[in-house]
DNA sequence: ACATGATTGTGCATCGTTTCTCAAACTCGC
DNA sequence: GCGAGTTTGAGAAACGATGCACAATCATGT
């Protein structure tokens, strides 16, 4: 809490955090920086450096107790806790994410789904009756989800994160191929895999017969 | 070619070229780096620093023209082609990938989807007979895809990777919760909502009460 | 033709991140 | 209990990215 943490080094601790699962899952009890490292493609300094932002977690000589890492890390996180999602569009995309069963084991519940298309308001999708996007700010409101899941055309978007953060929503997960601004104070993530690949083609593209050096 | 771009700058270009292709649509024909700026969220510095790797696109005093930045990005991002892509995983998550209907329009085609069930080879999904997974490597060789999309569970991905690379494809696209590593020369992206939503939580968890400085 | 105003491209300073390094602390076997 | 071997935590150096600031250039209107 005194000093500020980078933003680079809390977007490591949740793939640290996973690893340290797996790793317990397998039945290990102590593992060093050095092997973290190997497992993640890094260096051992910078996760020795990253832990220490939060505290000193490790012993010399042994290095860090899996099951004392992995619940500080959960604490850190916040994943302790389970979290509200709502999620707005259940159109294809929406649909699938609705379906996605990677949330709920890590303690994120979509509560309710949102859509502005009358002829999907009131059916069912993935066991939540479809609302109308015309409620979702009042609904949000009374119901405080934390997080708004955005999953409408790209025309949409900006308005529908608009209209979350009036709701009090304080954190947004957009997969909507554009875009957006969210105010101060509000997170934003965007899942964007054309953007992606966008970027891999650049790569292809510079190394037309010019093998790793 | 001749100076080194920094992998931050290449992983924004994609995202101006898709601002730009809606300012384009708006009918706009020249625009600054400031009001590119506005729109993103950044700094125009950073904008006209950006495009400066590549070459002089703007003129001073009346800003860059839309349609040539548009085109100079999609030759520098190799968008002008369209690029092979094998999905390997048809469960729920692959299901929903060879369904998108994003990945098209820009220049990406699944041409092929795999999975090791054999309950599932054979049947039709998205428009393609699924193909046994044990064809995987030798199928990959003969047609030639650029990019591996992996959608398996986590347990298995490291080895799909793995024959998907041994095939000769140089860029995977790996949906999996969990790390992989691909050996120098491949392009690796991950796309993992949760682990987006587990940074949030972080941010989330602290402030409780402090508003926005 | 010229003055005014706008905007780029870029050198440089600043800021942020990663890696190196090593003293301190611990383990383990004998 | 001691010595050899590990491994952490953190200061400092090295490296990398961002933003400032301004000369150069261009558009526009008079």
């Amino acid at each position: 809490m005194p000093l500020e943490i980078p933003e680079v080094v809390i977007s490591r601790l949740p793939v640290y955090y996973r690893l340290l699962i797996r790793i317990q899952a397998e039945g290990r009890t102590v593992i060093s920086s050095q092997e973290l490292g190997d497992a993640l493609g890094v260096t051992p300094a910078q996760i020795r450096k990253d832990l220490s932002y939060f505290g000193r977690f490790g012993k010399q000589g042994r290095g860090y107790s899996v099951q004392r890492l992995t619940e500080e890390l959960r604490t850190i996180l916040g994943l302790e806790r389970r979290w509200k999602m709502v999620l707005v569009g259940v159109g294809r995309l929406g649909r699938a994410i609705a379906s996605y069963h990677g949330f709920e084991p890590q303690g994120f519940d979509v509560i309710a789904l949102y859509d502005a298309d009358q002829s999907v308001v009131g059916s069912e999708v993935s066991g939540h009756i479809v609302r109308d996007a015309a409620l979702l700010e009042s609904e949000v409101r009374a119901n405080t989800p934390e997080i708004g899941v955005v999953a409408v055309p790209a025309e949409y978007a900006q308005t529908v994160i608009d209209t979350l953060v009036r709701g009090g929503v304080k954190a947004i997960l957009s997969y909507a191929p554009r875009a957006v601004q969210v105010p101060r104070g509000v997170e934003l993530r965007q899942v964007d895999p054309v953007i992606s690949l966008q970027s891999i083609t650049y790569h292809l593209t510079q190394n037309i017969d010019s093998p790793p050096n």
